[in-house]
DNA sequence: CGCCCATTTGACAGCTTTCAAATCGCGTGG
DNA sequence: CCACGCGATTTGAAAGCTGTCAAATGGGCG
């Protein structure tokens, strides 16, 4: 609460578009805030539930998903560091799905009026955060596409790039070395597939020198050929000509 | 140009959550902008273009979709009376994706900087606009758990009913019978199958008497196991508690 | 050291795709 | 009014990718 930059995550990735005036900064940190950390496997927000929180993600990884009729599960994104989650079920009335922690994970709860009151007070800050949602509905669409039709092979050396240039952007690792906080379930569930056929999918990719692992670690061996597996093109991350620069 | 009440269908679509005030509709309804008439096929939005323009849906259909590397085209969303799109490809920076009409289609073209300006000038009207975005998402995020998690009868089903649901509250059509303005194809498209698949899905929803066609007319027969079949939980459409009454 | 969860592996089943080919529907021209 | 043409629908057989079911192996933590 009095840490004036428990927020500066949420800024960092607001900017991404362009920087913000100093007194639209300042209007951002300074909204107010109540910090938690979270375990990991805890929910943030259960579906059905109401939340008059826009929850912001400090540190750690978070996974949207919902659980179908027949049992199965579907993750719809993962989160993290400087991720706005909630935006949604907190702005709509109803929660239409579940969000939940992947490792701990540090959070900031910002009253939803306080966010609708700056979003309009500040037109800046509105916009920014207006194109944040339409940027992870561009995301929601890439992955509509992914598991619609894309093979495997194809789905998981996606995911895979995605995950490199998202954690790049959020400044929590390098572009071709990071720790995979998810389990093969949970790559299963964000690609429609098994937890064996994405083990043996990563086999496949790693026989054939894409990448490599030791235990959660996972490093690109080839970005060139992981991309071009994954049918990758990054345009619809809509990170800026920042990375672009970066994959060369 | 004219016409006061052309941008009518927008304004329906706006009201679902609480009407807004009169003068909020007056400058809704007075924003700027162009009429147009688009013949079946032809593209609203092609991928990689900038668009400086919003557009109203306000008769007929689109959808959007993307081309994959291999080849593959995977439907994202159907859009109808009432649906603004290009929302996001004129906020942000160039289209990642295409629009494109299914039969022929009238719109609206509204400058982008007055919309934005309304949705800031209007609380009211933004909230609504967001929300709208918001609804989008929502259904996204259904899109992907219906590719990634169900069966191919489960999909179809699925779509089905949204299309029922939808076009009930766009007021143009019955909620157990209406034109598909679809081929198979486009259905496979939308639910990552292929035509023959969709062909013998659909065949297998008739002899199960859920549903019954004629060229391009579908009835709904059985609304309750076509909805069981889909595991389809209307929701994620936040269509407000109207709808809810009519399926019982 | 032992337990528990995650990973790995194998064999087999099953859903969906692929590839053709036939049929249908419908607008056009004779 | 009927023949023609073309895209959409339908149908069959076979192949292929991914799922299912089990069991073994591995790794991290108490």
């Amino acid at each position: 609460m009095s840490d004036p930059s428990a927020l500066a995550p949420m800024l960092r990735k607001l900017e991404y578009w362009g920087p913000l005036d100093p007194s639209d900064r300042d209007a951002l940190l300074g909204l107010p805030h109540s910090l938690r950390t979270i375990e990991p496997r805890q929910h943030i927000v259960r579906e059905g539930e109401r939340s008059a929180n826009v929850c912001l993600l400090r540190s750690g990884f978070a996974f949207r998903h919902k659980i179908l009729g027949n049992g199965g599960r579907q993750i719809l994104s993962i989160h993290m560091t400087g991720d706005v989650v909630d935006l949604h079920n907190s702005l709509l009335d109803v929660a239409d799905h579940s969000v939940q922690t992947l490792a701990t994970t540090e959070v900031a709860l910002i009253p939803r009026e306080a966010v609708v009151k700056l979003a309009f007070d500040r037109r800046a800050v509105g916009v920014a955060l207006w194109k944040d949602t339409l940027v992870d509905g561009s995301i929601f669409r890439e992955w509509i596409a992914n598991v619609g039709r894309r093979d495997a092979r194809a789905r998981l050396s996606h995911l895979l790039c995605e995950f490199a240039l998202r954690l790049e952007a959020a400044g929590e690792g390098e572009l071709t070395r990071w720790e995979l906080p998810m389990t093969q379930e949970h790559l299963g569930d964000c690609t429609g597939l098994t937890s064996v056929h994405i083990n043996r999918t990563l086999k496949g990719l790693e026989r054939d020198a894409l990448i490599s692992r030791s235990s959660r670690s996972v490093t690109i061996e080839d970005w060139k050929g992981l991309a071009e597996a994954g049918d990758f093109e990054s345009s619809y991350l809509h990170l800026g000509d920042a990375q672009l620069t970066i994959i060369q």
